[in-house]
RNA sequence: GCCGUUGUAGCUCAGAGGUAGAGCACUUCCUUGGUAAGGAAGAGGUCACGGGUUCAAUUCCCGUCAACGGCUCCA
């Protein structure tokens, strides 16, 4: 080799010069030893790359391990291609799709022919995948021309690698190899199999090929893998402690709702202590709404076809929707509403607008159906009936920013008062690709895209952009917040739009006389009640703040000569608008303490002797304990200034 | 809708080709107890539903329904 030397800018800003062709792991070696086994891969001048890649030029440079994000990622693509190696040695002859690395762990789509692919056999796959760990298999790149590549696949008969290479351009493709393994991959990749310590499938699933429907569904193999056996068990008890906060768990457990089969799948039941809470979100935000000059409206369940074929509902939904129900004499046919915004504009057109009338806000907790696929239904997250806090602004053109602007400070503050402050603003525009699914004219697309893309930085949330994500009349910007899994729902969402003001021909008489077509902005903050009461169970797993809480008091009596006492303290809080239960069972106190603590009330009061001589009760704090004696008086001030701190989302005293 | 998994008491779960079991919850009785489970007795199941195989099926097979994990979809 040549005696010529790079320099490498690593992290720390120093400067250090080595031979060209250096590797990631040559670096990592004159750091330290230890450093070198532990690294994964490196960044160079911002791309990731291998450790044992030669690297000829000046640059940055940065050693990648276990506890960078990259690092992992890297980790897990190269468990990919293991889990693959184990699954062609184990089933000859199976096809591979792709296998990625992801948020947690790694999949690999497999086309096992006309061969079952069952759970049973995931110990089998782990067991392999570790075997061929051990034997600490160098992974190694070689760039292929298309030639190679695409003779490679037709010898080894992989269609789908094929399809992919299709795609590439010749100069750009290369394969990575580890022991019998070779796949078409631009990596990059760990230095060996030996890393991985730990292995885990931990479910299969149905994937279409490249996502499209109308491909042959592949078989899914989730994993994932640690450099140690213990992160691995570390990790399985996690997603058990995740799974304690799922609201269908909780959402049973404290008896906030149900489902029936014969009532029908999808159509949540509220129980009474999930009605309070649910009523309680809806009184909030109906305040706010006022505040914001808001009007609120009422519109009916159903409405008649027509008023989906003006708005495009029915022409993009209608036919894998609930069907019409038909009036019994004349045939006339009516839709379940599935949105609430024609009602809405039936209302905006039952008088003539002025523009000094605009912006009209016409708000409504409108009760919506529709027909989700059954594989899709899950919890209150996903379901065929929900309320909608749904509001729609009718504006001028030159109102739609300051509107839309307002419109953000409304969901900012539901979220902020609720505590949620893990969202992704996410602005989701059109894919130019599929322009068949959207209404409406290219111009007001521009317009209406570019409005939400101002507003949003303007207001300096960070957003980031899905194309593809829009609805069909206009596009959005949405809220997403994860659930106790790690999965992504859609909250809040506003939208933009000057396509249903067209269809509905919305009017309004300008300064200048003449008619003109208002902008409508849809919008709610929670989205729907269902799901978000859901995500707020699984983000507080069941701990309500106070304000929301079902049952806020539970008023204990120590034995039942003290129940006259406990009543009388029950009537004395009912007078001042506070609701508690009297626990009248034949326990002992432990044993009342106990289920309140359990069914996570908030305050806990505890009345005996003492109590009731000194008209007084004693204090006692979801998690917290014995906090004192207070007389009735002090106790509804106490309650009085804990709930407002609760509203303004403090946490204790 | 598609792929995979599951379905036994109100809940959490055992069980096995010969018509079912535990803990908690529930009911009754005893107990009147001071800050996270007092004691005893009792009641409770068409083993999701519909077929089939079998002398016999809740158990094995097929279908349906529902739930769960994903994919696709998400106004």
């Amino acid at each position: 080799m040549s005696n010529e030397k790079i320099k490498l800018t690593l992290p720390d800003g120093s400067v250090r010069e080595y031979d060209k062709g250096v590797t990631g792991l040559d670096v990592a070696m004159s750091i330290s030893e230890g450093l070198a086994r532990n690294v994964l891969a490196a960044k160079f001048n911002g791309n990731v790359i291998d450790a044992f890649r030669a690297i000829t030029e000046d640059g940055t440079f940065q050693l990648l391990t276990w506890n960078d994000k990259e690092g992992k990622s890297t980790f897990w693509h190269s468990s990919a291609h293991l889990m693959a190696e184990a699954l062609e040695a184990l089933y000859p002859g199976v096809k591979l799709g792709i296998g990625p690395p992801i948020e947690n762990g790694f999949y690999y789509d497999v086309d096992f022919g006309d061969r079952e692919f069952t759970a049973a056999e995931l110990p089998k796959i782990e067991e392999k995948m570790l075997e061929l760990a051990r034997q600490k298999n160098a992974f190694s790149r070689r760039d292929v021309s298309k030639k190679d590549a695409v003779a490679y696949f037709e010898e080894k008969g992989d269609p789908y690698k094929l399809e992919l290479i299709a795609d590439l351009a010749d100069g750009t493709i290369s394969f990575y190899e580890q022991g019998n393994f070779t796949d078409l991959c631009r990596g990059p990749h760990i230095p060996n199999t030996g890393f991985i310590k730990a292995t885990k499938i931990l479910n299969i699933a149905g994937a279409y090929w490249r996502g499209n429907e109308k491909n042959k569904q592949l078989t899914r193999l989730y994993g994932i893998t640690f450099p140690k056996q213990g992160e691995l068990k570390e990790y399985l008890e996690l997603l058990e402690e995740a799974k304690k906060r799922d609201h269908r768990k909780i959402g049973k457990e404290l008896e906030l709702f149900t489902f029936s089969e014969k009532v029908g799948k999808g159509l949540p039941l509220w129980l009474p202590k999930g009605a309070i809470l649910r009523e309680r979100l809806e009184n909030f935000m109906r305040k706010a709404q006022v505040k914001a000059g808001y009007d609120q409206v009422v519109s009916p369940h159903i409405g008649s076809k027509e008023l989906y074929v003006t708005s495009g509902h029915y022409e993009k939904y209608g036919k894998d929707s609930f069907q019409p129900i038909n009036t019994p004499e004349e045939g006339e046919e009516f839709l379940l509403k599935p949105m609430n915004c024609p009602h809405h504009c039936e209302m905006y057109k039952s008088k003539p607008r002025s523009y000094k009338d605009l912006p009209v806000r016409y708000a409504e907790f409108g009760t919506v159906y529709r027909y989700e696929q059954s594989g899709e239904l899950h919890g209150l997250t996903r379901v065929r009936g929900f309320t909608q806090d749904d509001a729609h602004i009718f504006c001028r053109p030159d109102q739609v920013k300051e509107e839309f602007a307002k419109v953000i400070d409304l969901v900012l503050y539901v979220f902020k008062s609720l505590g949620f402050s893990d969202y992704n603003a996410q602005v989701s525009l059109r894919d130019p690709e599929t322009p068949e699914k959207y209404i409406g004219t290219e111009e007001n697309w521009v317009i209406a895209e570019n409005a939400i893309i101002e507003v949003a930085a303007a207001k300096g949330l960070k957003t980031t952009v899905e194309l593809g994500e829009a609805a069909f009349y206009g596009p959005k910007l949405d809220f997403m917040v994860k659930d106790a899994l790690g999965r992504n729902w859609q909250l809040g969402t506003i939208q933009v739009d000057y396509t249903l003001p067209d269809r509905f021909e919305l009017e309004y008489v300008g300064a200048d006389n003449q008619k003109h077509r208002p902008v409508m902005i849809h919008r709610a903050p929670f989205g729907s009640m269902e799901r978000f009461v859901a995500i707020l169970i699984e983000s507080t797993a069941g701990e309500f703040p106070l304000w929301l809480s079902p049952e806020q008091i539970a008023i204990l009596p120590i034995s039942e000569k003290f129940h006259d006492y406990a009543n009388q303290v029950r009537l004395m809080l009912q007078e001042n608008d506070i609701r508690g239960n009297v626990d009248e069972r034949d326990e002992k106190i432990g044993r009342k303490i106990r289920d309140a603590e359990i069914k996570k009330i908030p305050f806990m009061l505890i009345v005996g002797e003492k109590e009731a001589e000194s008209k007084t009760i004693a204090l006692r704090e979801h998690g917290k304990g014995d906090i004192g004696t207070f007389s009735g008086s002090e106790f509804v001030d106490y309650f009085g200034k804990r709930i407002k701190m609760s509203l303004a989302g403090e946490k204790e005293a």
